[in-house]
DNA sequence: TTATCTGCAAACCGTTTGCAAAGTT
DNA sequence: AACTTTGCAAACGGTTTGCAGATAA
């Protein structure tokens, strides 16, 4: 994670927020606040970081976000979940039943964003993205 | 909205279930629990249930989430939002500075959920999606 | 009559905020 | 030194739960 790349977003540099940047870097998924807390506890990214607490996990995520570092997004059950803006995203299809989840091969959205971009003027930065539905064995095993 | 429908799902039939229905029949987005308890109250849809509390509200929402009469997703808030499963939905472009919002037209995902299902198995009876940008005013006083 | 449903109040959990101390530039 | 950021603890708002009385079947 590069530092004095905080800096260009008038924001002072401080181990927090490298230890939040880091842990969002190394995730495969989008990330719960108390989750990344967790992480920076545990030492996850490589800042040795783990005198922090929660408050400032939310106020660090919250503040990356308003600069437009960060992205967040909501998962099925109301959750805020933060990622880095450009890190690679997938989707997800989630079994109403159990929450487990399968992800989508490749983003149906790359062309649309385009697309609704020059239609509407908007500056599109991202999406959130989620299909729901009953696992095959669920699917099997329904009529409650 | 049809009584003795709820029986089909081995629900007792009761004002306070057919309020919360007509609420979400009558609602043009889905809407938190909140807002539809304040709905009953105020004697929207034709039942003329005004007596009932919130817990009530909530716990008929998941009733009928998990019966697969309603379909509940989240908004970029994290607020919990419901809506009968087969009401017309649309998507919505948010403006990340001030939340403002702009439907796009059409749904994107119609062809995707078919050939989605029919991949991996599942049973798709929904999705959630939001595009977040810059509205174009927002887009011109950029640089923060 | 029996099992389900409801209202109330309290618990719960994730998120936000006030304040004084510590850190960054 | 000036201003930002942090830790702590308390507040907050939405959601869930235990229980006893009411209601649908």
């Amino acid at each position: 994670m590069e530092s004095g790349f905080l800096k260009e977003y008038g924001l002072k540099n401080t181990p927090g927020r490298q230890a939040v940047l880091e842990v969002l870097a190394h995730a495969q998924e989008p990330l719960a606040a108390g989750e990344v807390y967790r992480r920076v506890l545990a030492g996850e990214g490589t800042e040795k970081n783990r005198r922090t607490c929660l408050s400032t996990v939310y106020r660090t995520l919250t503040t990356l976000v308003e600069k437009g570092l960060l992205l967040r997004g909501s998962g099925q059950d109301g959750s805020l979940l933060y990622q880095l803006r450009d890190s690679r995203h997938r989707h997800y299809l989630i079994c109403t039943r159990f929450g487990s989840s399968v992800p989508i091969p490749g983003c149906p959205l790359e062309g649309l964003e385009q697309s609704l971009g020059a239609k509407t003027g908007f500056a599109i930065t991202g999406h959130n993205l989620e299909l729901y539905g009953l696992c095959p064995q669920c699917a099997k095993g329904d009529k409650a």
